[in-house]
DNA sequence: AATTATGTTGCGGT
DNA sequence: AACCGCAACATAAT
């Protein structure tokens, strides 16, 4: 049996391309925007020709790009959301500059039919935005509208400020399982399903209890398990199952390999050795343990 | 071959 | 305020 699943970039997969795109981004000059799905794009290409990138980031599953100020007073930010299929792909001509191989079709000889914005930089290099489903964007901002964008936004997970007092008063709030609260971004950013699923497998807590339903030292496990994982698909870089995500140099990720309950169906949880269970939850694939997850 | 599942976010309605 | 259903879209699996 192959497993096809579609994966979006979560949080680790969002800072594996920020970190790379902060290692060859910064200093280089937009020559020309192309857009080639105006469906994607908020903003005019003319706001970012001859401009430099000064910085990258990431907040939740956003990547900020910041450019310089030399056209403009205020400070200028192409902000992007890469929701369920979207990359993004650096290369020097047609080549990827860390070596990386393309891991799926439409990662192959950029543009391609799935390119969806293309940027060329003065030095010749380019950053291509594929996204398949054409559910993610990219958007020109100023300050003000950035910040517009972050301002309903939970803590990180992986945010040294969030504590175990403040995820326990969140959850005291709710009533429906606990996983739909830990993949809530207005809670706590950064922990898509399989994250979630396998933060609550190595707490040993069932995704279905009630939210409210935790004690604190529960919350408190949750949130040590949560970082753990999460900090695990960063050093891996990511998730990557059937080429959906790749890295900025068309690579795939490692956390496949060493998850502990997503898409482990009828494997043996680590932690027992009980078959891991597939249903349905809140309209999303769950994958427990219903033995020591309680 | 038509139907269904997929996954994030934000919206409107309860 | 919390919760729920749905829409946005393309594609693979059944």
């Amino acid at each position: 049996m192959v497993y096809t699943l579609p994966i979006m970039p979560e949080l680790p997969e969002v800072e594996t391309i920020t970190r790379r795109l902060s290692q060859v981004l910064p200093g280089k000059v937009v020559a020309a925007v192309d857009v080639h799905a105006e469906k994607s794009f908020f903003g005019k290409p003319s706001q970012l020709v001859n401009r430099k990138i000064i910085t990258v980031s990431r907040r939740a599953k956003m990547l900020s790009i910041e450019l310089d100020s030399t056209h403009s007073d205020t400070q200028t930010f192409l902000l992007t959301h890469l929701k369920m299929t979207g990359q993004l792909i650096y290369v020097a001509g047609n080549e990827r500059v860390g070596g990386g191989h393309p891991t799926a079709d439409w990662t192959k000889d950029l543009p391609s039919a799935h390119t969806r914005i293309s940027y060329h930089f003065t030095d010749g290099t380019a950053l291509h935005f594929n996204d398949m489903r054409l559910f993610g964007w990219m958007k020109v901002l100023d300050n003000q509208q950035l910040q517009e964008h972050y301002e309903k936004l939970g803590p990180d997970i992986n945010d040294s400020a969030i504590t175990d007092t403040y995820l326990f008063a969140q959850f005291q709030r709710r009533r429906v399982p606990v996983k739909q609260v830990l993949m809530d971004p207005s809670v706590v950013c950064g922990v898509g399903n399989i994250y979630a699923c396998d933060a609550l497998n190595l707490a040993r807590i069932s995704p279905f209890r009630a939210a409210n339903s935790l004690s604190f030292a529960e919350v408190s496990t949750l949130l040590a398990a949560s970082q753990e994982v999460i900090d695990r698909g960063i050093d891996l870089q990511g998730t990557t199952f059937d080429g959906k995500y790749v890295t900025v140099d068309g690579m795939a990720g490692g956390y496949q390999e060493k998850g502990l309950a997503y898409s482990r169906e009828g494997q043996p949880c680590y932690n027992c050795g009980s078959p891991i269970q597939k249903v349905k939850l809140g309209g999303r694939g769950t994958y427990y343990c219903g033995v020591c997850q309680r």
